[in-house]
DNA sequence: CGTTTTCTTGAACAGATTCAATGCGTGTGG
DNA sequence: CCACACGCATTGAATCTGTTCAAGAAAACG
């Protein structure tokens, strides 16, 4: 097998302030591998052996209740960590992974992250600065739960999907990756009927545009101004 | 200032397997401080100076939003590090920290952290996994807030604190600081109204017993019921 | 003893869900 | 290659859970 480009991911948090060694000593250690569409990277309360990193593609974290019910946790970025329970000493996955769209990803056994850790401290700390901006934004998230109506909820949820995965064409930012009403409401904690409602009276306002699992944002900011409950009812 | 007595600590996770003279180590290096009841530790958006273990007492953490909406994020229990944002590499705390209680605290200050993380692995090892298991939680209210109703929410609340900071007394199992409707409003996304009518039914019903600022729980198991969504409506 | 904070409870209202029916795309198999 | 079935999306109507508005009672505090 040949080894991995230092290219690859020379330019990403993780790696970044390391010597060109010692980026090439951790690279000879992943494993890297190809996800289909809709093909899952690990099952909720599976045993985690292994911790990961997105190099294209996106990716979907779901959990699921005891009682079938679904929720969208969050969408992993090109070039983040994830599957990263060994660093938070769990056992399992407290989440599913499922590629959004076909993606590659490298694998790191477990074994591997404890001599990672000490001996680049840097790719220790970016691993848990990830983690504490994941558990700041899942506060928020519960924050904007508690206190946010439906609509500026889901208002939020597609400005942070366009600005963390928007693709720019000429009718506005597109979401790049397919994604249905249904995950939409998985993300807001409502119903996709409600989803499918305001986008389509969005959609009458010239705010979005919808389509089969696609959405596209024609004028931020005036979804802004209706995340932040500003705007004229 | 006599230095702490490491019989303070000796059994606390974040200590767990560290030799004696290690703990005297890192508690030589601690600030012992007296919290008053509702005065804070430290405030949302403060510069983070120093990370904090909670001796004895209870602390609330709220987070407010800009609109002034506050939620409660947690409370921290005896022998729990709070306040660790240098470890997730942050430079404010996302949170205040308000004491429910009157408190003790131990405070480090954040430039100990990288010195103890090194020389003390396990020491690391523990509050990584404190932030974790945060993380870990406030996914499962996240989980919660999406798909249980009110009822279940504000009963799963009650028996957490129960889990928590539960004291037996002749009358059932009571939360061992006072706590108002209005914060267990906060807590599960609700508001005092609701909190207080559902209270009024459970006590009807024998499942708990209020008081001002206060909470008993009679009967667990029906409270799980309630929060299964499994009991007789 | 008055003032403030906490808690209770009724009534009206509303946002969002649920139920139901239908339409539209797209990918697959005959 | 076309038809059709399935997954996804839309939209109306009825319903309901929980909020909001309002008024007051009870407990603590200075």
């Amino acid at each position: 097998m040949p080894t991995l480009d230092r290219s690859l991911v020379a330019g990403l948090p993780p790696f970044r302030g390391l010597a060109a060694e010692d980026i090439d000593f951790i690279l000879e250690r992943a494993r890297s591998r190809h996800v289909p569409k809709n093909s899952a990277v690990f099952e909720q309360e599976e045993k985690a052996e292994s911790f990961y990193l997105l190099l294209s593609g996106h990716i979907r974290v779901v959990r699921t209740s005891p009682d079938g019910h679904q929720v969208v946790a969050r969408y992993i970025n090109e070039g983040e960590l994830f599957g990263i329970a060994v660093a938070m000493g769990r056992t399992t996955f407290p989440a599913s992974a499922v590629a959004a769209v076909d993606c590659v990803i490298l694998a790191w056994p477990n074994g591997e992250w404890p001599e990672f850790q000490s001996r680049f401290p840097s790719f220790g700390a970016a691993t848990y600065g990830t983690i504490g901006n994941r558990l700041e934004e899942t506060q928020a998230t519960v924050m904007e739960m508690s206190t946010a109506q439906v609509e500026q909820r889901i208002a939020s949820a597609l400005l942070r999907l366009v600005k963390q995965a928007g693709r720019k064409t000429e009718d506005g930012i597109e979401i790049d990756f397919p994604i249905t009403r249904q995950e939409i409401a998985e993300m807001t904690g409502t119903t996709l009927h409600t989803v499918s409602r305001l986008l389509s009276a969005w959609e009458d306002d010239g705010v979005v545009r919808g389509g089969r699992q696609k959405v596209t944002v024609r004028d931020p900011h005036r979804l802004m101004l209706i995340a932040e409950n500003r705007h004229r009812k």
